[in-house]
DNA sequence: TCGGATAGGCGCCCA
DNA sequence: TGGGCGCTTATCCGA
């Protein structure tokens, strides 16, 4: 154990990415309190310094570390503590086997490029603005108003302005009072009543389309661009593994 | 190469726990669409048939598969690709370098314990109807109307209907609507005028407040249980380390 | 399975 | 730094 505890220091050291697979246990403070009993997991450092530990189930992490945390490691009769704390939070993982260490300086500079976000979306409905109306026509894109964001805003051609609030999957209750907070606001703003609110989103559940119907607004039914384009045309390419 | 092919496929058969560190390249589509171009980054397969790879920084994973994927491995050329795919989604991972890989069958049966939870809030708030007001008395926790769940849900001496939502942070606009949502169905549902909405939470942003007071809501400062609690009592045994 | 809501949410952008 | 909000959110819980 005594030579894992020089290793891990050295890791951190050199802002190396650290891989720990350890019967551990967990106690946390800061945001909220837990604790975790023994087990064994995967515990990753990052080189920013940031914690996250894996149970042997689920996506989430089980237990994590903001980066920027700082690591010390102590020896104790029954294996290694690993202490970790930043301005707001504590946490105190004792290792009492460690069954591997990986230490790598990962070099990774890529980033992510996604398809058929919200965004997106709201993107495709300002080029094609026929998606909420033949007459529909965009004013801006990400309003800003003290009670929220608008993700378009325009006006059709009576001239009474419309809000469109878009969803990239289900809309819920909490999209329709989104919705609604950002025509209530405008009316305000501009000391009018004629203004539409428009929620575009692939589907919607039965009681926020019935809300949004007694608020006298309007749902589009408007998938986000690419959606699920490449995994059809990869149906085929599938079959075959 | 090879080597590692066979490796992971045992340890898929055999449920262990895989991870491995590798420069490679990541097409996603499902949900969404995504590509990453090659970089060194941590891939974990856990026990559930669930994946997630991570970059060297950040606590979310960049790329991920839910529980129950299937992963195929296939030699190539360049090296190894993974191939994962659920019933809505499908990942492809090339593999140009391999740095480790780890395989580990995780013993683990132990659930988090956690404190401070907005649950444990409304908890409290049951047990101490005073934190609300004077002569609050609670009747039902978790009520569920078409608008939503109500936190708690009480009445005051002379029989008003207080309708009480919590939040473990500071609330935003989004508690305000919500809890705006809970009374206008409240007030709907029993055919009265008489409804008033509180909002507990430790803090609440300018913006929300005047939202919250425009409505005639109002808001109680009340910290979830426990919240620091050993963080305070730990502060004296930080300053040493 | 769907819906509604929380989360120690995270991460991003913008004032 | 804090507010506002999307997210391949994940995860939980109830109908």
């Amino acid at each position: 154990m005594g030579d894992y505890a020089e290793k891990l220091a050295k890791a951190l050291e050199k802002d190396e990415t650290i891989v720990i697979g350890a019967d551990c246990s967990i106690d946390y403070s800061g945001r909220a309190e837990s604790f975790l009993p023994f087990g064994e997991r995967i515990i990753i450092i990052k080189s920013d310094k940031n914690l996250i530990v894996h149970q042997p189930k689920g996506t989430a992490p089980v237990n994590y570390m903001k980066a920027g945390s700082v690591h010390n490691l102590e020896k104790v009769p029954e294996g290694v503590v690993l202490s970790s704390k930043n301005s707001k939070e504590f946490m105190r993982t004792v290792l009492r086997k460690i069954h591997f260490i990986q230490t790598k300086k990962l070099d990774d500079n890529a980033e992510i490029m996604l398809n058929g976000s919200e965004k997106q979306m709201s993107d495709m409905i300002v080029r094609n603005p026929e998606l909420i109306s033949r007459d529909f026509r965009p004013l801006s894109r990400e309003e800003h108003t003290k009670y929220g964001f608008i993700d378009v805003f325009g006006h059709d051609k009576e001239g009474n302005l419309v809000v469109v609030e878009c969803k990239r999957y289900s809309a819920d209750l909490g999209a329709v009072t989104q919705l609604r907070r950002y025509v209530e606001k405008i009316k305000q703003l501009k000391g009018i009543e004629n203004v539409n609110g428009i929620l575009a989103s692939p589907k919607i559940s039965a009681n926020a389309l019935k809300m949004l119907e007694d608020w006298g607004f309007e749902h589009r039914k408007i998938d986000p661009p690419k959606y699920l384009e490449k995994h059809r045309k990869s149906q085929k390419a599938l079959n075959e593994f």
